[in-house]
DNA sequence: GCCGTTTTCGGCCCGACTGTTTTCAGTCG
């Protein structure tokens, strides 16, 4: 029992009404369907809170088929229509160029029910022949369906693509072809882990733009190509869709494919409202195009403020535009240092004074060095006595390059919520990062219970990467979030935003909810080489994303004012 | 089936590309 077989089995009763020519339900189903697979908790958890109707396109009807899905394990309206179609949708919905209409017609005809089927019937070239099924169309389905397989759900975390896309989008304006060239989508909106790569462009010449793009480097595969779109494969296993459009149209273009689709959703029904027409090149009133040339100028002609991409996930950002009460949240220039860093004193590749050189190099006023503590011993974790020759390192070097330099710990907190390192050696800190590592327990309140302990201790300036989870690997660990951030509050201890790509933890919906109490939160790269120094600017668009205001976030304190918090 | 600055009925985002077919349905984002 899960959120995504749930939704599953949402999408699938959706492609089923699809054929059998039910009107808009399918809409509701799938809608519904996006809203579950993106939950941050358990459906179950929802439903124990009474909150089922709180979820996007949940209403009376499918929240009841989620109740019966919670208690039962199946939805019995499901039941029925997959005894009149076994049809195995949630995978062979997964090839490119299928969709319910065609896979219901594969079965009609040839009985594919799977993926395996469809791979018999092509290799057998039963498909060409078919009404509307050509020789290209078995073609692309054959190679549609080797990705398939391996493609579902493929994100990768964005810190590991944002440079090659920033290079793509380099070489695009340096070829003199575009007017403008920017980064749209998910990576514009800076989400911790994109499933595809959105390029927009201006041009006069779309066509000639779009062989240049087709033709560069990074490019393994054109998947489709029009004048004013072409979608490829890159190289390093992403797709990418790149558009051109005129400039005039530049503003409401980069507005749509920045999204994300529930809140151009949003955006347009907002038009409608307004007797308006929105698309991706402009606003039209009638025939006449009343704004377009800029975002800002599509925002404000609606009614709304104008507010950063980082917002742009329907979470509340529009109406709070419209009511004018968008917060003023935290700017990437206001970040003076970054509070998480190793070097290789623990297990990171580079030396103190390489990390604090190139910090300086990056703009930083200040860096804390929070190298791992005894009982890490896979990260060769330091005892109280190298701590000790390590500060009196930073003592020596401190504000000499025009740096300052945090003496700080990645502590670990024991099993039974004890800390890892003597108060003496503690005492001595600027800034003490709590960790748990090892000795995770399944058990939800043993593992906050521990956390709390440690929170309780008064010795605690942050909470590392407080869920745990590692995206691709493991899952967050079992916590009672709301205990932990009750105890954050009370104890006056921040919680982090670690920008490091697989861990961007906390997550930006929980440093939402997490901003509900009155606890501050502190950026770290989590750097363990001169390189992941970067990795700060992901953890401030974390912060972004969850609305945080220069208030709320510590790195945008003085050196000065955060010695003063030390405790 | 959902939802409300068209609010309990009657709408439901909108356009590009493809393949196969001569005008468009299906798919995708």
């Amino acid at each position: 029992m899960s959120n995504k077989e749930l939704a599953d089995i949402f999408y699938t009763i959706a492609d089923i009404l699809d054929i059998e020519g039910v009107k808009w339900k399918p809409i509701a189903y799938r809608k519904a369907a996006l809203s579950i697979s993106t939950l941050s908790g358990d459906i179950s958890e929802y439903y124990k809170g009474g909150k089922l109707d709180k979820i996007e396109g949940v209403g009376e009807g499918l929240g009841k088929k989620i109740v019966e899905y919670i208690k039962t394990g199946k939805v019995s309206k499901y039941e029925e229509l997959r005894k009149k179609y076994p049809i195995d949708f949630n995978s062979l919905r997964q090839v490119r160029g299928l969709g319910p209409k065609k896979i219901y017609y594969l079965y009609k005809s040839l009985g594919i029910k799977n993926l395996d089927d469809l791979k018999r019937a092509i290799s057998e070239h039963k498909l060409r022949g078919l009404e509307g099924f050509g020789e290209k169309t078995e073609t692309n389905l054959s190679e549609a369906l080797g990705s398939a397989v391996e493609s579902t759900e493929k994100r990768i975390p964005l810190g590991f693509m944002l440079d090659n896309a920033e290079r793509i989008v380099s070489d695009l304006s340096k070829s003199g072809l575009f007017k403008k060239v920017q980064i749209a989508g998910s990576t514009r909106r800076m989400r911790e882990t994109v499933g595809d790569l959105d390029i927009l462009a201006s041009s006069d010449k779309p066509e000639e733009g779009m062989r240049f793009f087709s033709k560069m480097g990074e490019v393994s595969k054109v998947l489709v190509s029009g004048p004013t779109k072409t979608s490829v494969e890159l190289k390093i296993g992403l797709n990418c869709d790149f558009r051109v459009v005129p400039d005039e149209s530049f503003g409401s273009a980069l507005q749509y494919f920045t999204g994300n689709k529930e809140h151009n959703i949003k955006l347009r029904k907002i038009a409608i409202s307004k007797g308006l027409k929105l698309n991706e090149y402009g606003i039209f009133k009638g025939k006449k195009k009343v704004a377009g040339e800029s975002e800002e100028g599509v925002y404000s002609y609606l009614g709304l403020d104008y507010m950063p991409p980082e917002m742009r996930e329907d979470t509340g950002e529009i109406e709070a535009a419209q009511s004018h009460t968008l917060p003023k949240i935290v700017d990437y220039n206001e970040i003076l240092g970054d509070l998480h860093t190793h070097t290789n004193d623990s297990d990171g590749a580079d030396s103190l004074e390489e990390m604090v050189s190139e910090a300086k190099r990056l703009g930083l006023n200040y860096i804390a060095i929070t190298n791992h503590s005894y009982s890490l011993r896979v990260s060769r974790g330091l005892d109280d006595k190298r701590f000790e020759s390590i500060n009196k390192r930073i003592d020596s070097l401190n504000g000499k390059d025009g740096i300052k330099i945090l003496k700080g710990v990645e502590l670990e907190i024991l099993k039974d919520g004890s800390l890892d390192l003597s108060s003496n050696t503690l005492s001595k800190m600027d800034f003490i990062i709590g960790a748990m590592h090892q000795s995770i327990s399944k058990d939800r309140k043993e593992n906050t219970d521990r956390l709390i302990k440690a929170i309780e201790s008064g010795k605690l300036s942050t909470i590392a990467h407080p869920t745990g989870r590692i995206i691709g690997e493991r899952p967050p660990i079992d916590l009672d979030l709301d205990r932990i951030f009750e105890a954050c509050e009370k104890n006056g201890v921040m919680l982090e935003i670690n920008g490091y790509p697989t861990r961007s933890d906390l997550p930006f919906d929980l440093v939402r909810k997490a901003s509900n109490y009155r606890i501050k939160f502190s950026l770290g790269s989590d750097a363990h080489r001169l390189a992941q120094l970067r990795f700060i600017r992901l953890a401030a668009a974390i912060a972004r994303r969850g609305w945080l205001t220069k208030n709320n976030v510590i790195n945008t304190y003085s050196y000065e004012q955060i010695i003063k918090l030390k405790r």
